[in-house]
DNA sequence: CGACAACTTGAACCTGATCAAAACTTGTGG
DNA sequence: CCACAAGTTTTGATCAGGTTCAAGTTGTCG
């Protein structure tokens, strides 16, 4: 699956491989290379001045990320272990000096994240804790990846979710519980669950009601 | 001030005027255009499923945005009346096809705004009410046009700065007086501060104190 | 000057944070 | 295979910060 055609195959590129945990590129290092990811999860991130982390985008095979030529802006990690391709940064620039193909392959790629975050901002100024976690677990569903499969298995830990809804792990914690008992989801193993009611609530619809019952 | 020397001025453009209020492009709309902003305010936002506006950024004179290959991920309006220069999307391209430090430049921007986001989300994830304001009163002083006076004239609504920072209108106007009696800030006519104290306060820091000692 | 929009103030409420402790995982070496 | 230690997740009780709704005030523009 991972050996995808890529216009940036023309690129100056070799396979590279993460542990899990481990930093990809920090924050305020200068750009040298992009990626694309073949295997496992990775996150892009923030630390704010008081050391607290937000996590602004997880990735998943087939996303391009580290899209840059300049400074990095967010530091990128293995959530999992990770098979990245790597993509010299010169070699790109070089290559969509001669095809436009590849510069609006690189634009639409930043396109895409800046869409997302800019959703994921709006989200967690005006959701509530359930309905965060109603949203991440209904966009994963829509990952192509993932879509023949009911089931979903999580690769991040509880706090990498929760850094990256803006909770804290204890509500995350309680939430997951609440729409467990209110029938949204039912546990499959300690981080893979089942999307049983597909309807994402409005702020005030039955649903609401029902995870509030619950409590 | 207006007539910087603008790598993308070899690509077809022109000069465009909107009004206060007026939208310049609409989210899912596709582009045909980029711009730069000459004279005025412009504002990105996405509008929630139940109606909430967040704004994702405020935009000044010098700035380019909506640099966009595909569908608009944001809208763009106008916060005050005006004045852009916009550039036909194709004409870029196609200059981008035959200069990499067009397409450099173009990337930068995108990664500019990319930044200016996360650590937003950032920042609305973890900062209480009057930090969140100092915070967006120190990145306006930061910003170029600004630099050589001591008094911050708004061009923005107060429902726009709440929008921006994740507030209720009536948290922000609490706060605004709390950072006045504080010292932090002070008012010169219903639009235009000065900002006082420049530290940024810590989580919890001396500063931090000042606020809750006026409150 | 009057009408409408923008902004402020007040009081009650409620969600999510915090701190602390318990339960559960995971990995390691005997 | 079990025991132990370190890490992660859950649970409970309390509390504060920010929202809400409603009414007042100020500002702006005809």
């Amino acid at each position: 699956l991972s050996e995808d055609s890529s216009v940036l195959d023309a690129a100056m590129h070799w396979k590279v491989r993460h542990r899990k945990g481990q930093l990809i590129y920090d924050e305020g290092e200068p750009a040298r290379a992009m990626y694309r990811l073949d295997q496992g999860c990775v996150r892009l991130q923030v630390i704010g001045p008081e050391g607290d982390r937000q996590i602004v985008a997880f990735l998943f095979p087939g996303d391009h990320f580290g899209v840059c030529v300049d400074t990095r802006t967010s530091s990128a990690e293995a959530v999992t272990d990770v098979e990245l391709t790597r993509y010299a940064l010169q070699s790109v620039l070089d290559l969509s000096g001669r095809s436009t193909e590849v510069t609006v392959r690189l634009m639409k790629t930043a396109e895409t994240l800046y869409g997302d975050l800019a959703h994921h901002v709006e989200q967690i100024a005006h959701l509530n804790a359930p309905d965060r976690l109603l949203w991440f677990l209904h966009r994963l569903m829509q990952h192509a990846h993932l879509q023949k499969m009911e089931t979903i298995k999580l690769p991040m830990s509880r706090r990498d979710i929760a850094d990256y809804l803006g909770l804290s792990q204890e509500t995350l914690s309680r939430v997951t519980r609440q729409l467990q008992q209110a029938g949204y989801i039912e546990a499959r193993g300690p981080r893979s669950f089942i999307l049983r009611r597909l309807d994402l609530p409005g702020r005030a619809t039955a649903s609401d009601q029902g995870v509030k019952s619950a409590a």
